[in-house]
DNA sequence: TGTACATCAGTGAACGCGCGTTCACTGATGTAC
DNA sequence: TGTACATCAGTGAACGCGCGTTCACTGATGTAC
């Protein structure tokens, strides 16, 4: 019994992680309600502790968002490179599974999504925490980096890999936000029937970028 | 001096046609404040009439909403009409206009074009409006119908032309979107930067769409 | 042309709501002696 | 091993806010006679 696992016991003072707690709480709020749902005082009733108690952890709301998207970054980015990583195969595969998944990561959570995404983070004006910019960009360099690999191995063309990367990645992204927001017709259906969408935006997406031989 | 014209007249009582005011009120309350800046209230007031007015013509804020979102769908159906029609030229041309229409206005109206997409319009469950609806699809119809002329005059892919619609407004609102949210690293600077960065992207949807002979 | 009347668009007071935020507080913790 | 103390995470009452919505009302309008 070192001090340390008498310090994670400790059970109604000294949350243990209450940071992480809320943050969690923040994504469960925002799966279930929408952005309009995540709100400091209900994020504080979810992990059971008063509503004053996030300003512990947190300087306002917004400080809260800011982790709750972060936290949404990391999700989308692992879900990605999970998808890669179940793959395989050439670099061309690869990058149309990051792509898949981009997609249905953003069908399965929607608001978080949208929200990691959207401009409820900070007010318009504001500039972006650093720690969120970063988590963003790191799930964009899923697709960067396997695209800067289709090019190295002469599969894609033979551009500036950014140009490149903007092009998949505005695809994939407008795809799942149409998706999700129900304006694509066939889209709120069967999951077969979005795969199916997303197999025919991607290809045509592939036949934009790939090295052009064929 | 006509009834009509008396009527048109009456000031105080009778606003005219305050349905129409109230819409107009909601796009300028979304322009300045963002979709959280959107209410019953503020557009009464910006109307220059008490806050349960609107109640008259609207039967709870989502019906106000809904109608707001239909009105900035016809905006930038319009806008991308306008687009369209200021370039001339043949198939493939005019369809590099829409797209950059579309894109052009998402960063014009940043707050208008994340609502007519979003789901602030309706709970996530409901149906949206038929009208709405309409607006959105008249939107997409736009691309939608200069893909079909271009796959007709042989300058496309001979496919279905939803496919490759999908494939165009899935890159232009994603271009939009993470524009708008600050995504795109070169995006917040001079509007040059940002008509590459859309030129770019165009070009290659345009590789992956048109009809492989080059 | 007048008069009585029904209609209905707009009024303003009032309601309850959840929210973000503040504040003095309590009490468990780890540390210095 | 004890004891006094500073720290600081969590408490709960309280504040003010803008909001959506309701309600009895007022008074201009067009219409029936």
């Amino acid at each position: 019994m070192s001090i340390r696992v008498t310090r994670k016991r400790a059970d109604a003072y000294q949350h243990g992680d209450l940071r992480r707690a809320l943050v969690q709480a923040g994504l469960k709020m925002l799966e279930e309600n929408g952005v309009d749902g995540l709100s400091l005082r209900g994020a504080a009733e979810l992990a059971g502790v008063s509503h004053a108690a996030p300003y512990r952890h947190f300087r306002d709301k917004d400080e809260l968002v800011a982790a709750v998207a972060e936290a949404g970054f990391r999700l989308l980015t692992s879900h990605m490179r999970d998808e890669v990583a179940g793959r395989g195969g050439d670099a061309l595969s690869r990058l149309r599974a990051a792509a898949e998944g981009y997609v249905s990561f953003a069908v399965a959570h929607p608001a978080t999504f949208r929200t990691i995404f959207g401009g409820a983070v900070c007010g318009d004006g504001e500039q972006r925490p650093v720690a969120l910019q970063q988590a963003g960009e790191e799930a964009y360099g899923v697709l960067r980096d396997l695209i800067a690999e289709g090019i190295e191995r002469g599969r894609l063309r033979a551009e500036d890999p950014d140009h490149l990367a903007l092009a998949a990645w505005s695809m994939v992204h407008g795809l799942g936000m149409l998706m999700i927001e129900g304006q694509i017709a066939g889209a709120p259906g069967p999951a077969a029937a979005r795969r199916a969408l997303t197999d025919t935006v991607v290809r045509l997406l592939e036949t934009g970028i790939r090295r052009g031989t064929a």
